[in-house]
DNA sequence: TTGTATGCGTTATCAA
DNA sequence: TTGATAACGCATACAA
């Protein structure tokens, strides 16, 4: 019982393999009688045209690739991955384009965008100087970068990253406080050198400093609960406690706070928490979040509409940075 | 400056494609070193086998679809699905295959299964009748159900939802309440007909009956926070106000519970929630959320598992529901 | 308006 | 061990 393939339609049809097609794909083309007749012995026979194939034949496969650095199991651990999938989604739903998720496979992305049968990628922080950017290059593949610096010939989408860990400074340093820590992302040898990460600390370390106050104790996390509470007991193994912390999402922050409550730490009171990214989460949990909004699915929108243009031979360039705004909630009090 | 083909590299090592094949593909069957040859020539060509091309010749894709009953936008604003997504893709990338996310297509789901270039299907909520499943049927595509009612030949992921259910609804019962709402899953005609939110409705109903009480009120929700504030504003627009509330997701019971806080209503002194499912978030939330846990990740899992095998050949049939267990935290307590 | 013939890039069969 | 060559299933330029 094999599939059903257009030459049996055509046989049925009496019509040739040309004509099938062309009812399928361009149905003006030939006579109404004729693409009335072949659709309905189509239909009868229950053929559908076999993707593969098509795409072989059009060069087109009708999905992209959402391109991730880690597996699918850590990275949507984080729920700010689905609201910009919802973001991406919303668009390639508008040009019919299906999705597929590219985690790196034996931890090589580069074998991985090989593998995908797709027409582009959307790239989800992929660093300076990672060989997956001459992966894609040399396949000709279009590209669209989220959160990742700006490569020459790649558009990046990004938000203003320094601007908004300055906003959460300067909101804390109003606030009187002088010992702040700052939760980062990712792995130390990272932080210094490229992404989002170096962007937010460079913020908060500027903002800090041009308010005379000390450099922050700076400690590593991921953008998960557990590594948040993992950066709780870090600081809190130190002799000096700070008063105020700034964490680089909002997952960190909370998991964060949930542990400084758990060691009866008095929230907002023996400590200010701001977070970054603005999940929705934030605002339903207690207490509710300070944390830095950026606009999360607008970035996959943008990103996906950059991407179909380019689809569609448009040259595309990086567009500015989104703006962040601080959202000033219960997480964050006076200094006593 | 297209793309570089196995005959570039066949000329090149001053090979057949064939070998050229073979060097990438079944490198045992030919010499040592004319694989050696032949990878250094396509690794300096830059070149990479055609995804489609294989697949084509293949017959196999390396991606299986992941079928979800709405858009993307909606789909993924459920925690819930972020960590069934997360299960699927651990067992997936032990198998190098990537996951293709498939929303219908025009409303269609059967259009973007024809579409869909995968070697099988995981789908999650396909309602009995659904048109859908003839279409799968008739393409012969492997697939495994999530959250549906069985359907003959189709092997499908449950977990005990009337057992779930009915322990929810016996704590509360235990607890000493006896107006106990309900806040349901899907469409009121959904309801009634089949389905995991059927089959919660009947474990929530026959508990509170056999123990005497009145039949609870149901109001409709989703599964997104949303509908748990409108849930809320519906309960409470009655006369009668209900001491508990027994949802059906855990971000339903979390938007309603947010909703009623912010009408000044005490939790739990003044009312009781429990939610379904135990995501993540229902630790974090204040107060922490009675619910019944399902093991989200492991049904993904599972799914996934049963995929492969089918894949490979193999017939697999339902395994059993997975347990449910109530977890009892903050948000239940004893009617005053 | 319809049919024929070829290309898409691999894999796999069968000879050599 | 290697090399021609035929599928794979469809789309489309070109011919009729």
């Amino acid at each position: 019982m094999s599939r059903v393939r257009i030459a049996d339609v055509a046989k049925a049809a009496r019509v040739s393999n040309a004509t099938v097609s062309f009812a399928f794909n361009k149905p003006q083309e030939i006579s109404e009688a004729t693409v009335k007749r072949v659709m309905a012995v189509a239909h009868r026979l229950g053929y559908t045209p076999h993707p593969t194939a098509r795409s072989l034949s059009t060069k087109r496969s009708g999905s992209i690739g959402f391109l991730i650095p880690q597996s699918v199991e850590v990275v949507f651990a984080n729920p700010f991955v689905s609201d910009l999938i919802r973001g991406v989604g919303e668009i390639c739903e508008q040009h019919d384009l299906t999705m597929l998720l590219v985690p790196p496979l034996n931890g090589s992305l580069e074998s991985a965008i090989g593998r995908a049968a797709v027409d582009g990628f959307i790239s989800l922080g992929l660093n300076t100087g990672d060989r997956s950017l001459d992966t894609l290059r040399r396949l000709g593949l279009p590209c669209i970068l989220v959160d990742a610096d700006p490569q020459p010939g790649i558009a990046t989408i990004n938000i203003d990253d320094f601007g908004g860990a300055a906003a959460a400074a300067a909101h804390l340093l109003e606030l009187g406080h002088r010992r702040i820590a700052v939760v980062g992302l990712g792995e130390p040898r990272d932080r210094g050198e490229s992404g989002i990460g170096a962007r937010r600390l460079a913020g908060y370390r500027q903002t800090i400093r041009a308010a005379g106050g000390a450099p922050p104790r700076v400690v590593p996390a991921g953008v998960t609960f557990a590594s948040g509470q993992a950066a709780f007991r870090q600081l809190w193994r130190a002799k000096h406690h700070p008063t105020a912390v700034l964490a680089m999402s909002d997952m960190a922050a909370i998991g964060l706070m949930a542990t400084a409550r758990e060691h009866g730490v008095l929230l907002p009171e023996e400590l200010s928490v701001v977070g970054y990214d603005d999940i929705p989460m934030a605002s339903w949990v207690t207490p509710t979040l300070t944390t830095v909004r950026q606009p999360i699915a607008e970035k996959g929108r943008q990103a996906a509409r950059l991407l179909v243009a380019q689809l569609g031979g448009k040259h595309v360039r990086s567009p500015q940075p989104l703006a962040t705004e601080l959202v000033i909630r219960e997480s964050t009090a006076r200094h006593r």
